[in-house]
DNA sequence: ACCTGAACACCGTTCAAGT
DNA sequence: ACCTGAACACCGTTCAAGT
């Protein structure tokens, strides 16, 4: 997944036309934007910038984006796609159910947590555009999707009240998402309070409520 | 509050001494940068435009506030004020208890629907630097107390189990900024799930669960 | 096709200078 | 004290030109 090194790498995978610099630079590309911002940012992400760690012009972008925001829109597509599928992978390993369910909870943070560049950039404003990117609306929908579907297999199993499981969903991901960001924003840094460690506390909660005798 | 219009005022709280724009430049600036960012986006705020919309030079900025970086700090700043205002009337208004609790959450999605702009500033970053603008991180504090006063109240009453009320309050807090994120995001905005009723609908379900017979 | 350097219209910030 | 214009070191993006 993430492969490249900064600057001594060269396989033949595509053909040498003209033996030009990179074997994949759009790849290449992703994974730099991804580094920068875990590193120094997201302000320091800097085409030029970019452009001197790859050692290429500062213009190459451009002919495998259609500007940065393009770029940006598919570390997020990319983001979104590695988030379903942890997701899936943990209701599956648990087999689905109330652990199944619990488990997805915490892979959402445990994923947000890990990598907190590929969240930032998900949520950082280029699914609430006036016309987003159908790449990334498509991921992201299909994200979702995953988190409704577990939802209305326990309605059906009876281990969830028969609200609407949109609503409930959409709930559930407010609580999931507000620890990721509070977690990635070191907000949750007081003693042992981490993101991971709320998330347990919380996916156990709103299972029974806060109410005494719930 | 929200006073101060484009060009033509100049009442003279202070004296003046030689006569030169302003009555407040620094509130001027203040109310501009956040107009700016809710017209135009965060990405159009730059103190060149602010200052030609106050009539100013691009540098006037710099006697008010260190940098750029201060006069968001100070953005967030107000904005946390602001917001525990509103979640303490919301709580006093119903008297505390349980409608004063669930009031209080709805407060919270309110004023970050109300005020997108002095909300996402708050959680821009500025609260997670290494060394955070002691003011900012003092009303942040303050407002984050108001959650946690209002709990162990409830817990007083009996109205909430006896965890610890500081986890509790971080997972509500985590599911009204959730909310609050989204919707702004306008990631809720599917039929009649706009943030505000999400918010209603999340309140009840964090009181009784989502379990069967919770 | 893929990449390059020069050029353009922007930024935030500093600083000597004005009143 | 408060404000100014010029200057500096950056940006993203375009475009004619190279291979």
């Amino acid at each position: 997944m993430r492969t490249m090194a900064k600057s001594s790498e060269k396989r033949p995978l595509r053909r040498p036309p003209g033996q030009y610099h990179h074997g994949d630079l759009r790849r290449a590309m992703l994974d730099e934007a991804v580094r920068t911002i875990q590193q120094d940012g997201m302000d320091a992400l800097t085409l030029r910038a970019v452009g001197a760690r790859l050692r290429v012009s500062r213009t190459a972008l451009y002919r495998h984006f259609a500007d940065k925001s393009a770029l940006l829109a598919a570390v997020a597509c990319e983001g979104f796609v590695m988030l379903r599928t942890a997701l899936e992978a943990a209701w599956q390993e648990q087999g689905g159910g109330q652990r199944g369910f619990e488990a997805m909870g915490r892979a959402y943070v445990t994923f947000a947590v890990a990598n907190p560049s590929h969240y930032r950039v998900m949520f950082g404003g280029f699914l609430s555009r006036p016309s987003p990117d159908p790449d990334l609306a498509r991921e992201a929908g299909a994200a979702f999707t995953v988190l409704v579907n577990a939802l209305v297999a326990l309605q059906r199993a009876g281990l969830v009240r028969r609200d609407d499981p949109l609503q409930l969903a959409r709930m559930i991901w407010a609580l999931v998402h507000g620890i990721a960001m509070l977690g990635i924003d070191g907000l949750l840094a007081h003693e042992a309070a981490d993101a991971e460690t709320l998330s347990a506390f919380a996916v156990e909660r709103i299972r029974t409520g806060i109410s005494v005798e719930g």
